[in-house]
DNA sequence: TGCGATATATGTTGTTATGCAACTAGTGTA
DNA sequence: TACACTAGTTGCATAACAACATATATCGCA
């Protein structure tokens, strides 16, 4: 109901904001399920928390295991058995650093890198089937605004940031 | 880089394309995790699975055991636990259907309702956090381009259609 | 009435995720 | 060197999820 021509700034600033967050939310059910089609789809079945790892790696390189069970939020030993598998699949490679032989570091396989590819390739493909049915005027539209969301969203702590699915499910 | 008044009408088209996934692309990564934490946080501890039950009988309303194994695309003596471990938890309400004593219809009680609409609130405030910190220029062009993508996301099949974390995780 | 199909539930099994506590090994320092 | 600390692993336990096979009740129909 959009508050006809009224009032104060502050009044029809609380209103885009309302507007702005509603159209938001809608889109993000539709993202949401690109994203979660995708890693369904994936050719190696990987579960949620070992996408989450392999993400986590893909996005910013190696980590010890310690420092990986921190990106995913969950026990060390949790991420050691969460590693244990992702081994197993030939999903990552993990050997004790030369440093300091205490640390585990955990790295991305080629198979690994593979399918994190894939999965956003299908996720990639998955939105461009939804952005070519948008009216082709709203595009440059479309761009600004995101990259001004993505942009915003960027500048918030960690908890939001990097959020490919690294966040707590 | 808007690629300076170039070639054919297709190349700019399909530059356009590009752009404008790659912007989705970007802005999905934030919505996904503070969706994901929206979840998480909330008060009563609910798995994924759980939690995409709880979201199919908000939006479509009650169910059978049956229809809901369909939109969460698992076996129905899955279907059948995962109601199990929510009866228990207080958060639907299941019972036989006087019309046909086989069906079991599953909808939500109060609490599992509450629960709902607890994790979009926190959602939308998220979200809102975000928008406060955009340019207040590019509050009404959000507006636009985001209802421009549900909409095409929306004419989409039954894959992406209503997939609040409804499609397989 | 009786038989096949349908809708759920149950028994069983396997996998994953999760945390805590105890243990091992390596590091750094007093 | 001895001791405290750190990083990771392992044993143990629990819970959820998932599917298959089987059982049970119900329905629809011949």
């Amino acid at each position: 109901m959009p508050h006809p021509a009224a009032g104060t700034d502050a009044s029809v600033a609380a209103h885009d904001l309302e507007a702005v967050t509603e159209a938001v939310l809608n889109a993000s059910r539709a993202l949401i399920g690109v994203a979660a089609r995708s890693i369904a789809e994936s050719s190696d079945d990987v579960t949620l928390p070992q996408y989450r790892a392999l993400f986590v790696l893909s996005s910013r390189g190696p980590q010890t295991v310690g420092s990986l069970a921190e990106s995913l939020s969950v026990h060390p030993s949790t991420a050691t058995r969460l590693c244990d598998r992702l081994v197993a699949k030939k999903l990552v490679l993990r050997r004790s650093t030369p440093e300091n032989r205490r640390e585990v570091s955990v790295s991305l396989a080629a198979r690994g890198r593979r399918l994190v590819d894939e999965v956003t390739a299908r996720r990639r493909e998955d939105i461009k089937a939804i952005v070519r049915r948008m009216p082709s005027e709203s595009h440059l539209p479309t761009v600004d605004a995101l990259r001004a969301f993505a942009a915003a969203a960027g500048e918030l702590p960690d908890e939001v940031e990097l959020a490919g699915l690294v966040s707590p499910a």
